[in-house]
DNA sequence: GAGGGTACTAACTATTAGTTAGCGCTTCCT
DNA sequence: AGGAAGCGCTAACTAATAGTTAGTACCCTC
């Protein structure tokens, strides 16, 4: 943050994925991580309890939903609601962030869900080919 | 595929990344991977060779890269060009399908990247709770 | 002629993901 | 009334995956 006297655009990104050590590329992988990212796309339907969760994101264990949930909650991409009642009942839901990222995610799976005959094809032929 | 007589709209999305044993779903995998996002973003800033790749993509080993790199090509996001000659020298550049799965995590780079300061923070406030 | 760059790969180890079992409590089914 | 199932987790253990190290065969610069 070595910016004396900018006046140019009002903000600069000065953070950046390719760095190591940068935040963005830790949220980059804590968003983009095998059930958090697919935890994401399922709240942008909507607000879900823990069990729903599990159930809509078809093979994650309770372990790995519960450890991505605390991801997301620590970054500020979601929000816990501990009714504090018994039987137990948490309500997780995107924050604004959340919801921002959630929709390029999306964004993300239409466009993969679209391609899958293409993709198909390219993995048939690539894996008919020597080598 | 069982749409006897669809007559709605021209294409409807049939696969689904939440169902398991999806080739979107394998996809969006694939893509979201660690290493395999990062070199989609690198590449959308044009053709690179394997060392560019490695010096550009902070952090990456040879035998991550060359794993994230045979994958994606695989799925046919990218095209690997290898010109055969000695020292060796392969180029390795996105296709369409790519390049547009590339704009989507751009997009979504950027939104972390703008949102640093506010991750820092939810980080600083959830670190700082009790249990 | 020593050192570094080219694009990889095989073998080994550290890390991470997944599996199993259990918690205290409630409601449903019989 | 007894048994099973559901709730939202967590600890301990094991399987899978990621990362590290070293090596290939050749070239160019110092």
């Amino acid at each position: 943050m070595d910016t004396p006297a900018a006046d140019g655009p009002p903000q600069q990104l000065v953070s950046d994925v390719f760095a190591r050590a940068c935040t963005s590329r830790e949220a980059f992988e804590g968003v983009t991580s095998r059930w958090s990212s697919l935890v994401l796309l399922a709240l942008a339907e909507g607000p879900h309890r823990f069990g729903e969760l599990r159930r809509r994101v078809e093979g994650v264990s309770e372990r790995m939903l519960a450890q991505s949930l605390r991801g997301l909650e620590r970054d500020g991409l979601l929000l816990r609601a501990d009714a504090g009642t018994i039987p137990p009942r948490v309500d997780y839901s995107l924050t604004p962030l959340g919801d921002r990222v959630a929709t390029s995610l999306r964004v993300l799976a239409d466009t993969l869900e679209a391609a899958v005959p293409s993709i198909d094809g390219s993995r048939l032929d690539f894996d008919s080919r020597p080598r």
